[in-house]
DNA sequence: TGGAGATTGTTTCCTTGTAAACAAATTTTT
DNA sequence: AAAAATTTGTTTACAAGGAAACAATCTCCA
């Protein structure tokens, strides 16, 4: 009797069960949907939190430099920075050493928002992967480090 | 001296630096990306290969349960089958003890394809993490698949 | 039994992100 | 110094994926 699967758990997948790839989509399909769970539409959604965190603590970067650093390609990061410009929340400035670029900085404004907003961000990165013990979160934070050659 | 950052391996992502869902964000894209210039467009996108592969692991399975498995939204697993069934890949059969229900089966044709693309997708799969020793991308693997709730 | 409510898939509209062509500025080559 | 190639950001056209509303069916319970 050949029946076929009714429940998730019951799916058979077979190699795909130990690609890393796979394994990789999957976990981040899972944080994100959990985010907007938990977080809500009201604030800030965690690319533009990322961003906006990263010119905070890097004031003057270059557009070019975000987009490499955060894998965000140069087409969408046009559109990030001018809805954000257009929010009233960071300015951009062509400097003279090389005028194709753009340097972006906070307002002031900006500035006091994204430490407030850093707040339940970084409550929530905190809160991912509740399901592994305080170890296994430590390590998988170092391995996903070394895996996307940060540090 | 205060000078802009001006390379991406310079820039401060503080806190950023240790969030696993920022981590685990970058990654994907960088498997992603990596994917699409090794492997090129002349085959399947990893999550058409995706659902084919559990399709014929598990043949009759039901958009539904297929869609939870591999965290496809109802709206895009339409379109997804749709599609799989134009190119002739699979049948869609709404069975008797539930009216509402589609099973998938792979045609003939399909199950040859597939388990030829198998030989590409799992050699990707398998080059994924090569700038981790062995033990780390084992260790990687094991905490995905807990983290994700598989096994 | 007969509603009330839940589930399943579909459609429509919208958001997010990418690819390709482009213009302007800069760097490299000759 | 002039020409060629590269970099940076922008625009336009499109693809991937999600939210909400909907119709059909099924389940549960009064």
């Amino acid at each position: 009797m050949d029946m076929p699967v009714r429940t998730s758990e019951d799916v058979d997948l077979d190699r795909l069960s130990t690609a890393l790839g796979f394994l990789m989509r999957l976990a981040q399909l899972k944080i994100y949907e959990r985010f907007f769970e938990e977080v809500g539409e009201h604030h800030l959604k965690p690319g533009e939190f990322s961003v906006l965190w990263v010119i905070l603590h890097n004031p003057g970067i270059r557009q070019s430099v975000l987009g490499q650093r955060l894998m965000i390609k140069r087409a969408h990061m046009t559109k990030l920075i001018r809805a954000l410009e257009d929010q009233g929340l960071v300015t951009r400035q062509v400097p003279d050493d090389d005028r194709r670029a753009v340097e972006i900085t906070l307002t002031p404004a900006a500035a006091d928002k994204i430490r407030q907003a850093s707040h339940w961000f970084f409550t929530y990165e905190d809160s991912v992967g509740e399901n592994l013990t305080r170890d296994e979160r430590q390590q998988l934070t170092g391995l996903l480090r070394k895996f996307v050659g940060i540090d």
